[in-house]
DNA sequence: ACTATACGGTACTGAGGAGTTTCGGATCTG
DNA sequence: CAGATCCGAAACTCCTCAGTACCGTATAGT
């Protein structure tokens, strides 16, 4: 939210005694804060660590935010989605055109960050709530969403049955991208995505082979 | 290893000068260390949390076990899969019935337990390829194992044609489990496993609803 | 009974990190 | 320039926890 306050408007009322708080440094802060965390997990990461990364004093993180905890909470809760434009979403016609146009190097750099940023959370998500609904919200819930109107457009347009089921299947490339980062560590590519796509989706949603061989 | 040494044969050796370790209480322990490790995740285990769950020393502990990361990774080396029989696995005739077969309480509970310790886990991964290792054997590689088993058992009968993708077929389970416990942080139930089967896998492997209809 | 060993308990050491305080310099206001 | 505010740096407090040392006791072998 800080991060948003200061690109929309610049600093509603900077009146009253002496002059407002500027915060100007929050977003170099936050998103050093994302990296550290990146790096070493919420446990391993300090608060001089994030100080150091954005060349700030220990004190003015204190000055801003009540503890590590709460820092955390704001740095994700602030993480936008860089890679995902809901304006200007693909349209190419089909399903598996609309699937593979999202399959993009930056987005896939972009989804190994928020998984890496993820697997440092994990431990604190059941003993935090909030967080796990930030987390949620910032990092998990837009790939789902895409997926979701992908699914209902193909049904829309007479694509595929109106009987599958859109929110298990929308939530299966994202369920096994996270498994094979986290879990199995190996890394996420394009022949990855594409088998999932291929081998799992369009069979799922009855679409067959031949059919998509140009 | 430990575990196993001691149900397997009762001390080999016990001559030489003196007697024998004993290290008797080695299973206790091991099994305090995951339980702990499934409430608290890795760095908020304490060495004495461990102790007193198991009633033993502090010093106990690291005569056995140099260290705290040693302690863990046995613990999840020695963790056996309670759960799975792989000298009687289900064979009911068809892919659904077999997978169905595996939906059993004391499979979920356990899929539930190990996922927990998983979660502890996760960020230690990065660091730690040997504990890495211990875990995707213990935990995560069973499952799987028994999945691949079951469509290639479905592909020998002719049930399901020759060309699925096995490999990533047999991850989608054990993927979207894990998605749900760990990121979702939903409980994975007997409704969710069948929507799975149901909504996803069948219809991936070109079996259609009204053929399992009964 | 005697001795050795393993164990449980407790006290200790040392390192590291959260959170606080202080201070000196930079920057803006007038 | 004078006064006020903010910031970076560093020193400091307090606490937790990994790892160590020591001791009293239970037990098993002789």
């Amino acid at each position: 939210m800080t991060q948003l306050d200061l690109t929309e408007q610049p600093e509603a009322e900077a009146s009253k005694l002496g002059r407002k708080r500027d915060h100007t440094r929050d977003p170099e802060i936050l998103d050093a804060a994302l990296e550290v965390l990146a790096e070493t997990g919420y446990d391993g990461m300090t608060i001089d660590m994030v100080a150091a990364r954005a060349k700030a004093g220990k004190a003015t993180m204190y000055r801003r935010w009540p503890s590590k905890s709460e820092l955390v909470l704001d740095a994700v809760a602030c993480m936008k989605s860089a890679d995902i434009d809901f304006d200007r979403l693909p349209d190419t016609g089909t399903l598996r055109g609309d699937l593979i146009a999202m399959i993009k190097p930056p987005s896939i750099k972009d989804a190994e960050t928020k998984l890496k940023i993820m697997a440092g959370l994990i431990s604190m998500l059941t003993r935090n709530p909030e967080l796990a609904d930030a987390a949620n919200a910032a990092m998990v819930e837009p790939r789902a969403t895409v997926n979701r109107i992908f699914f209902k457009r193909a049904i829309e347009r007479g694509e595929i049955s109106p009987d599958c089921d859109v929110e298990t299947l929308s939530l299966v490339t994202p369920s096994m991208a996270a498994y094979r980062v986290l879990i199995l560590r190996k890394p996420v590519d394009r022949a990855f995505l594409i088998s999932l796509i291929d081998g799992v989706l369009m069979p799922a949603v009855g679409i067959v082979a031949a059919a998509r061989t140009r």
